[in-house]
DNA sequence: GATGAATGAGGTTTCATTCAT
DNA sequence: AATGAATGAAACCTCATTCAT
């Protein structure tokens, strides 16, 4: 599916970025702080910086701003999350630092993240299904990542299972912004690496050490630090 | 936390009580079509078959219907848990029955909790923090049975991490809804119980059996059905 | 073809048509005053007496407005015009009195003439088709009348002529209100009558005496009074 | 009373009359098509083939334009129908051509004329003003023509009868635009003059024959060709 | 207790016009 | 002379809420 098209009366292809940059970033602020549908666009132009005609120069109706902000973020999200990945790692490390950076990576953008879960539903039919469609495919990025730490032998699970899996590590990304009011109360972004990464693997003899790198666990007797 | 008061200007409290039940039963189902927002007070009305003038003899607000639904909606599925649950399992039968329960639970109300998942946050401040209040309740409630068969030396996880897991299934059931477009287009909720109750107690040892009833594992090799 | 719906959101019909009466009433005021374009949606409310809300209530769209406004002055004008028409004259006297009547009614509804004729080109397309084949059912009773007195003897054009010969009387009274800066200035609508009927049918050997009535023309030398 | 001025930010008149022009030419186009209210300036821009800051550096506003068309169209009629006319011709074929000249005109300039038909009712008073004269001033030269034709004995018509014929004269050029949606269906721009001529010198004795040149009648006994 | 017509604040969007470049 | 981004007044329309019946 292709991006949907945004209109603009604006020519010069620069000031437009700049422009919906501005918007993006004011939107997040004000969609976390009321809600999509309590936020007027006059907010979001004044929060951008402009008048409210300066505005819809560089969208078409509310419904873009959303749309917007939703393509923003997953843009940013894939884009840090490939930054933080580390290409070289192998095997166990690799998976395990793969969701980690996953996990990071949204505590960084926690705000744009929460407005992409919460609000994304207003979108419309059309623009709904190519963000879930993104959201399939970073589904789909975690499936390859299973899948070949099935394939070297490290986890063994089912197609479904892996499937499931990779629904599970998606949403305990996004619970980390939508509970945040619960979870991170008794957790921060290090704790809640080490314990949501523990749980997924529990079973597979996989384990952290305390200076947060991944490790075998070479049948060490249980500690503290061992799940 | 007490529940917030929702006026009404009628007296007979079970008139009050059969109204407000044909509201919340009307307005799940508009809030699942259009969502909080876009659902109009005369929708709600008409959907719970009397006028306007009707409606609001028997609420303040329009937030006097979100309130009333994601308060009925709680209590429907406490209700409907409460009577699922087997009182008489012990260990690991219990927990993994529990678990279950609460699945097929919010299986069976769908369109309720996803509206209560997907809305609540329209809520003003202290409706949400009564809300909120109960879903920590129901958390309290996975608590009380994780720790239990901790105690019982079923499962050996620190508190940290019952709680996070008890997040984790509360979550796992709300995902049943939200996540639908995706996780039921390629499970039924048998199978999801199954495979999701696995992936939080892999590494403990247990397993379920083909006729869907849990058991512990008892060193047998690993076949298919071995998690 | 059919009425165009107008959507109302108010169930009385009485009420309906009593409000609708008080909008076409404002509007015609309004439109003719600044025209359709430049008069608001809020001065037709309150010229109709009421809030814009209340407006709303009543029609669904802007357009409605004007739509309402067409269809009442052509119900306006048949109803009139009937009325004045003299069911018992038969011939000559028919033929004048029916095309007199007709502008005579115009005359009497010359603001929601004016209206309908300079703004209904600014209906969507199928509530202007609807207002067209009114124009064209008008067009059809003049033919009719025509085609008998063809019929009678008393004046010989071919269909062509007829049909344009209809088409000129339309506009001979449309005239009257929509080039009245000039024409109202030179004749009142006695005189305006007489003058066009003598021009529509010179050279059929008729003609109209001074009081009114119309009579055959019994090869008099030419007088004042001759056409 | 004078043309109205339009202001003009440039200085090279031969600019400014290309640029109008352009803008005269585009603006037709769109009134035709949405009319005066709904184009937007924009659109006149782009389809005049500059920038909107460029239009404004010929006109001083919206209504500038549309009073440009009227102008323009006005002399454009003017300057065709003069071109058109024979000024050899004497009597009663010069009376035809002088009108069958000026409904050709009109077929020519079918989307101009309706413009201004159409949308001069939205110049403000003193343009609106000067416009009707032009009207007025074009009454008057159909008036001279037939105050002639009676000073020759041709045709015999009150002066209040002339006043009127001219103004049908006029609006039967007027009608064969905005009528042609039932006008046209029926008419080529041939048949519509002849009849309509037929029409207005009905019973003096006048015919047009079959090749298109008007002649007197000379006592024929009545045939088809006949009016 | 039930009704539904009335209200008007406030929402989204448009577009004529300006002015710095 | 030409450009086009920026502006904001003002348009249309919605809908939660009230209150007379």
């Amino acid at each position: 599916m292709k991006k949907k098209d945004v209109p603009s009366l604006v020519k010069d292809q620069r000031l437009i970025k700049k422009r919906r940059g501005q918007i993006i970033k004011a939107a997040v602020l004000l969609f976390n702080e009321k809600g999509y549908h309590k936020a007027t666009t006059r907010e979001v132009a004044k929060a951008s910086g402009f008048s409210i005609g300066t505005l819809y120069e560089y969208i078409g109706s509310k419904e873009d701003i959303l749309y917007l902000v939703c393509d923003a973020v997953y843009d940013e999200v894939m884009g840090k999350w490939e930054k933080l990945r580390d290409g070289n790692l192998e095997g166990l490390d690799r998976l395990y630092q793969v969701i980690e950076a996953y996990f990071r990576v949204i505590h960084s953008l926690q705000d744009e993240v929460l407005v992409l879960y919460q609000e994304s539903k207003s979108l419309s039919d059309d623009a709904l299904a190519y963000v879930l469609e993104k959201e399939m495919s970073m589904k789909a990025m975690f499936e390859k990542e299973l899948k070949e730490a099935r394939n070297s032998g490290i986890i063994s699970l089912h197609d479904e299972e892996i499937s499931l899996a990779c629904h599970n590590i998606l949403v305990a990304g996004h619970m980390w912004t939508f509970r945040r009011w619960a979870v991170q109360r008794d957790h921060d972004i290090d704790s809640y690496c080490k314990w949501q990464i523990a749980q997924l693997f529990r079973g597979f003899g996989l384990n952290k050490n305390i200076n947060g790198t991944f490790q075998l666990l070479e049948n060490k007797p249980e500690t503290e630090e061992t799940i």
